[in-house]
RNA sequence: GGACCCGUGGUGUAGCGGCCCAACAUGCCAGCCUGUCACGCUGGAGAUCGCCGGUUCGAAUCCGGUCGGGUCCGCCA
């Protein structure tokens, strides 16, 4: 696996920038790179010269070399150059100790410009520097020589070596599947790709390879992943391009642990193998069901790097004969009407202004809530609160102390119906997790969500929509919850016993980020058949939307699950970066354009003839101005 | 589809009704300089303040619209 470094001499150069040290003094060199700084002392010129593996400072004086003197006087930031010298070691106390090369600088007797450069539209020899980043992905050939984007495409570079390496020492078959497949409507949109040559029917691109890895399984690839590209006709967010890459694996003759086993051990390996230095939080990864996961942390995607967990705070409010009778009525009344009161407790905050606290209730309504209550721990112990009042000293205590707030903590309370308010507390969790800088950056949390409901219920449709991916598994022992109230499948109802049944669906979390999902999938075709009709589908709509896998269901299908990993979610976390646009190298603004190819554009008038379409305007809006 | 924020020399910012045909830093250009490494010194060029319209005696500044970018909700694995 560790192969010695590969030789990087060309015609060009016998060196790279990064490789000369002091124990090359005395030999000769060729080095060739790009200007990074130029410093003009008159008679005597330094330049730094740079490549991606590094900075060596190059010295050119007028009285050894006048000729390459001559021509470095007129080289510039970017210029393209190659140096031929010789390498010594710098005069006592010229040292610089912040360069790798800092010990030797090359003596140069040759200096040739390979190509002038414009002046760059920002700096590329500041890493500090802050640029807009349109002008970045306007540039961004220019953007990626600057150091930051090269280290994060790098690391980038060897996740994905590193994820095949694992995948392949683990029996894995590394198998490419088409990006111009059949349009389902389900799940996000789809991009769509006119046939030319079947007019009038469209491809549409992957939102996954999902049915093609099933089909595999079927065809007895038994262990299957993919670097997949994916593509998604949906709104855009930092985490969310409408393409991007998912490491995408599925195994034959597994049950949900094996995968997850799996995964786990590939997931480990391969982040110690790129970021050795972050520590891994739990090598086992702590694993939630959702229902524990909503109910700890409000969310299905916790940041496991700090605690800060949902308390329930029911028990100290009810009344000695169990109703409540905490005397603040709205939450009493939350609890008769079978609501939930619920806090989290933030460290620090005790003695927070009432300006931060009106913006964290502001924050909480902005999320759902109808009003947000608190109680202050002062710095001594005393509890203090605008609803202190209602509850009594004793009774707002022991809603403290069940909060386990220490002094000087702030508890905040949420009262409203369970979603509401695991949902509300769990985003204040998250944003106050972030604003307090509770999580240690350096962090790795891994862990599990499993045990998805199966369904939710579709009111617009009225039928059940799978939450996850339509092929999901039933955990066994809910296998028969899989039916409704009347019996018949085809006649889905709120309240069925299927919205209780629980999916083999995981998902796996990294530092508060949805990094993965995936699941045990149904391969028996009853099974299927009976979970297709509670989400309403006929046979016939099955068939033409799901036809190669039912078929292939029929040919003797093994037990089988996988799961996808957003790779550029994964390379962004493991970089702490806050977008996955900063580890991709040609990424999407938010509406989909590419600044720098100017991409989407109009096609060619043929290009439409060709395939016998006509842009007819888009419905609902004004026609376009012709003059634009 | 919706909410909010941003748009001023090449770049990053300041200015937020008259003192601004716009300031600072850096970059750029020219000259000088043999030990710098964010080199230094001297001089210079460079912006109709995203665009359109309005309010006003007067707009970079206020208002409306529009375009571009970002964050979030909806949407989305």
């Amino acid at each position: 696996m560790t192969n010695p470094p590969p030789s990087l001499a060309t015609p060009y150069r016998t060196h790279t920038c990064g490789a000369l040290r002091a124990s090359d003094a005395g030999s000769p060199a060729r080095l060739a790179g790009w200007v990074h700084r130029r410093r003009d002392h008159g008679q005597l010129i330094f330049i730094d010269l740079r490549d991606r593996h590094g900075l060596t400072q190059v010295v050119i004086d007028a009285t050894d070399a006048p000729e390459a003197h001559e021509i470095a006087s007129r080289a510039r930031s970017e210029f393209v150059l190659t140096v031929a010298g010789e390498v010594v070691r710098r005069l006592p106390g010229t040292e610089n100790p912040r360069l790798p090369t800092g010990e030797i600088e090359l003596r140069a007797s040759d200096v040739t410009i390979l190509n002038e450069a414009k002046t760059p539209p920002f700096y590329i020899n500041d890493p500090d520097a802050p640029i807009d980043e349109t002008l970045r992905l306007r540039y961004r050939y220019l953007d990626i020589r600057r150091e930051a984007m090269q280290q994060r495409l790098l690391l980038r570079s060897r996740l994905v070596q590193a994820i095949r390496e694992v995948h392949h020492a683990s029996g894995f078959v590394e198998v490419e599947t088409p990006n111009l497949i059949k349009s389902t409507p389900e799940g996000a949109r789809d991009f769509i790709v006119p046939s030319r040559l079947q007019p009038g029917a469209v491809y549409a691109l992957p939102q996954s390879p999902q049915q093609l890895k099933q089909l595999l399984m079927v065809a007895g690839v038994d262990r299957y992943f993919q670097i997949a590209r994916c593509f998604r006709d949906e709104d855009l967010r930092g985490d969310r391009q409408p393409e991007f890459t998912q490491l995408d694996l599925e195994m034959s003759f597994v049950d949900e642990a094996t995968v997850m086993d799996f995964v786990e051990r590939m997931a480990i390996e391969v982040s110690r193998a790129v970021v050795p230095e972050r520590p891994i939080l739990a090598t086992l990864f702590p694993r939630f069901t959702f229902a524990e996961a909503m109910e700890r942390f409000g969310s299905d995607k916790p940041d496991l790097r700090f605690g800060m967990e949902l308390v329930d705070l029911a028990p100290e409010l009810a009344g000695t004969d169990g109703a409540a009778a905490s005397g603040f009525r709205v939450f009493d009344e939350v609890l008769a009407a079978g609501g939930r009161v619920k806090a989290i407790s933030v460290p620090g905050l005790g003695a927070a202004p009432r300006s931060r606290i009106d913006e964290l209730t502001e924050t909480a309504k902005r999320f759902g809530a109808k009003g947000l209550a608190h109680l202050s721990v002062e710095a001594e112990g005393a509890v203090k609160g605008p609803i202190v009042k209602f509850l009594g000293d004793d009774l707002a205590e022991r809603l403290v102390a069940r909060a386990e707030a220490n002094p000087g903590d702030l508890v905040l309370i949420v009262a409203d119906t369970a979603d509401v308010t695991n949902d509300v507390l769990g985003r204040l969790r998250a944003e106050l997790g972030t604003r307090l800088a509770l999580a240690d950056p350096n962090v790795l949390a891994y862990g599990w969500v499993h045990r998805f409901p199966m369904y939710q219920w579709d009111t617009e449709n009225g039928r059940w929509d799978a939450t996850h991916n339509p092929f999901s598994g039933v955990v066994p022992e809910d296998e028969a919850l899989l039916t409704t109230t009347s019996g018949d499948p085809a006649a889905p109802a709120p309240g069925d016993p299927a919205g209780r049944a629980r999916a083999m669906q995981y998902d796996i979390v990294l530092n508060g980020w949805e990094l993965g999902g995936g699941s045990v999938r149904i391969w028996r075709r009853d099974l299927l058949e009976r979970s297709f009709a509670l989400q309403g589908y006929s046979l016939e709509r099955m068939r033409s939307m799901f036809g190669a896998i039912l078929d292939a269901f029929e040919y003797g299908a093994p037990p089988h699950g996988g799961i996808a990993l957003g790779i550029d979610r994964w390379a962004a976390l493991l970089t702490n970066q806050a977008t996955i646009r900063e580890v991709m190298a040609f990424p999407k603004t938010q509406s989909g354009s590419d600044p720098m190819l100017e991409a989407p554009s109009e096609p060619d008038p043929g290009q439409y003839a060709e395939l016998g379409l006509r842009f007819v305007g888009i419905p609902g809006k004004p026609p376009a101005a012709p003059d634009g």
